[in-house]
DNA sequence: GAGCACTGC
């Protein structure tokens, strides 16, 4: 696929230089500019030195400082890329990855995919000759399954490291010890190649990996410090960025209500000050969505002369075109005013922003691993958050930070959040290090280790599930299948059963579609209608097969536009997706899933059958590898799980087929608590099959 | 009778 592209691509440029090679002339030139300009292009050398001399570096490097794009050009520049080998850029995000990506091979003047390119999961833009490869911090931890050496790299580097996402942390930990792995078998010391050996599987195919390994760790100032210290005392190097002064504002008192306080500033800032947008913090959709309906109510108030605001909304379960309205310039004698969760912070930049209105709060997810239940509340954000926020106002201009609480309140909150790995199920980090040939999960080098409840709660089900033996070993062959599959434990446990239930097909579309998150874009004006449309797909056994019925409904449609990519055919997809009221992308990124883990499975060589009608099967199937997820109905009509610490008073969400039934058992996806404990994703099972089913949990006499 | 930040393989 990649070399296709690559084809294309050169074919395109031959055609079209003469035309474009002035223009292009004018566009390299502006950008070999930009790049002098950059506050890394003057410590380029001073940079390479300090590479040269230190195998672990950590760059502290402000927004604007060019590091992500400069220093692997400023490496291979240098040498670093010698016998074939590769610099190695991680980001925590596919978008990011991207783009970067674009840019320095724009800078380099190549072609994507040749000497610069970049790998995220369902596009590997790389080839042969690719030196500087982009790619997600999750897709490099994959990587490191077939070659646990790393021995393509000769440097990687850790980018945006202090956002400290599960996979960054846990890549963290294995560099850390392939580092020294790499290092030792450079001293040709025959006696550690054979403990390492007997440590990572697969060792013996990857002799190549002697050379050391060169790591660069980028991070925001705040947890310099700590990653300094975590590489055993690692120099730190400062680059200056390029931002504008941003002044920023507190209240003298706390507020009350932050979302009255922000509309109060709002209309402040839009008043009385320069031109210029707005961007406001907020916690999620409902909130957005009244501050938007509030904000409309009171610029009716306003006399008819007053300047005009235009509000947007943005969050991440808005379809992708409603988001980018963000990047549209507002009309000319309009203010815009967006309000925005923390999708704003990191994930999309937002041009023209000046003003910047920071009521403190996030809304964060965590997890209880001995009630096995995530939550979703609302936290005061931390220090590194609170400059993140206000950093974007100064992008373009001096710009100007309303902080909506005191300045001491500010020096009340932590540095940084808490990081992810404490505030997930471990499950499948375990069932990864287990394959990497980290025996012992819980001594593993963590930054920050996560608790010990946690560890062992997770190894528990693991056990149960058959991944681990008693003796907490993976397990041959379903261990081994499990960690290949991208995917949580329980989603590839039920995978894997489902062959011997002659329901993989069913199974592999059910496990695509619980994979995406907000399937059905739901605006609060839009909910009878939403509600409508589901009945046509709704199953009255519950909500794996509506998810089922869903998909094979749109088969049609997307097959006629994969096979065949004409515009046409998208629009088709497109048409369908809109009348039934579901997200496209999120449509269309399930059948990717689905065809990925189809080819998983088959390489595996697990037989992909249908169990046609025979839908009992399923749903025993789904019972087989959901039993850690069973609720049983109470007196009271509400829900009882049955885990080992187990959760009283629950309600099946009422967006569920089952909300009004309610049967006596069932199995789920989730359980989670918003205002309520709801379970997320059922499916009726009958109880007496797990005794059948899952022994190892439910024996006959209970 | 309800709406759930953000990522990723």
């Amino acid at each position: 696929m990649a070399q296709g592209q690559l084809n294309n691509s050169t074919k395109t440029r031959k055609r079209n230089f003469s035309e474009h090679s002035r223009s292009s002339y004018a566009k390299r030139q502006k950008l070999l500019q930009h790049r002098a300009s950059l506050p890394i292009a003057s410590v380029e050398k001073l940079l390479v030195k300090e590479v040269q001399k230190h195998d672990t570096l950590i760059i502290v490097g402000e927004t604007g400082s060019g590091k992500s794009t400069q220093l692997p050009q400023f490496l291979y520049n240098a040498g670093f890329c010698g016998n074939g080998k590769l610099v190695g850029v991680t980001q925590p995000r596919r978008v990011g990855t991207l783009s970067v990506a674009k840019r320095v091979a724009e800078e380099c003047d190549v072609v994507l995919g040749e000497k610069v390119g970049y790998s995220i999961r369902f596009e590997d833009v790389t080839s042969t000759s690719t030196r500087i490869k982009y790619m997600t911090d999750g897709l490099l931890l994959r990587e490191a399954l077939l070659d646990p050496y790393l021995s393509r790299y000769a440097v990687i580097i850790v980018d945006e490291a202090h956002e400290r996402t599960v996979h960054t942390d846990v890549l963290l930990g294995l560099l850390k010890s392939v580092q020294n792995a790499r290092s030792k078998f450079g001293n040709n010391d025959k006696q550690l190649e054979k403990e390492n050996a007997a440590q990572c599987f697969g060792f013996r195919k990857h002799f190549q990996g002697r050379s050391p390994l060169k790591l660069i760790i980028m991070s925001a100032s705040l947890d310099a410090q700590m990653f300094s210290q975590y590489f055993g005392g690692a120099r730190a190097v400062h680059i200056q960025g390029r931002q504008f002064p941003v002044d920023v504002l507190y209240t003298y008192h706390p507020q009350q209500n932050y979302l009255d306080a922000s509309l109060t500033t709002i209309f402040q800032i839009h008043l009385e000050e320069d031109p210029g947008d707005i961007l406001v913090f907020l916690t999620g959709q409902e909130e957005i969505e009244s501050g938007e309906r509030l904000i409309k109510e009171r610029l009716k108030q306003l006399p008819e002369n007053s300047k005009k605001l235009l509000v947007v909304p943005i969050f991440s379960s808005l379809p992708s075109e409603r988001q980018m309205r963000v990047l549209v310039p507002a009309p000319p004698g309009f203010r815009k005013v967006i309000l925005a969760t923390n999708i704003a912070e990191t994930s999309v930049t937002i041009p023209g922003i000046k003003y910047v209105i920071d009521p403190g709060f996030v809304k964060a997810r965590f997890y209880d691993p001995n009630k096995r239940l995530e939550s979703l509340t609302v936290i005061p954000i931390s220090k590194a958050q609170a400059l993140q926020r206000s950093g974007r106002a100064g992008r373009e201009g001096p710009g100007k930070c309303f902080r909506l609480y005191p300045e001491n309140d500010f020096e009340k909150l932590e540095d940084s959040p808490k990081p992810e790995i404490k505030r997930c199920s471990l499950s499948n980090i375990i069932l990864q290090l287990k394959a990497l040939g980290v025996d012992d999960v819980i001594g593993f080098d963590f930054i920050e280790k996560p608790s010990r409840q946690s560890f062992v709660k997770s190894l528990e089900e693991l056990i149960l599930l058959g991944a681990l033996t008693d003796e907490f070993k993976l397990s041959n062959p379903v261990g081994r299948h499990m960690a290949c599959l991208p995917l949580d434990p329980i989603y590839s446990k039920a995978l894997i059963l489902s062959s011997e239930f002659n329901c993989l097909e069913e199974m592999l579309i059910a496990v695509a579609m619980l994979s995406v998150k907000s399937l059905f874009y739901i605006s609060s004006e839009k909910l009878d209608e939403v509600r409508t449309v589901y009945k046509c797909f709704e199953s009255p056994e519950g909500d794996h097969l509506t998810l089922i019925n869903v998909y094979r409904a749109s088969n049609e449609v997307f097959k006629k536009w994969s096979t065949l990519r004409t515009e046409d055919n998208y629009k088709i997809f497109r048409k369908w997706c809109k009348e039934n009221l579901i997200d496209s992308g999120s449509l269309r990124h399930a059948h990717d899933i689905h065809s990925q883990l189809r080819r998983s499975v088959e390489q595996m060589g697990l037989r992909v059958a249908s169990c046609g009608d025979d839908l009992l099967q399923f749903r025993r199937c789904l019972a087989a590898a959901f039993f850690c997820n069973v609720a049983l109905k109470q007196p009271n009509g509400k829900y009882r799980t049955l885990a080992n610490d187990p959760m009283n008073d629950i309600q099946i969400h009422p967006c569920s087929s089952l909300f009004q039934g309610k049967p006596e058992c069932i199995v789920f996806d989730e359980l989670v608590v918003t205002n309520k404990p709801y379970l997320r994703n059922a499916t009726i099972i009958d109880y007496l099959w797990l005794a059948e089913l899952a022994p190892q949990m439910y024996s006959l006499e209970n």
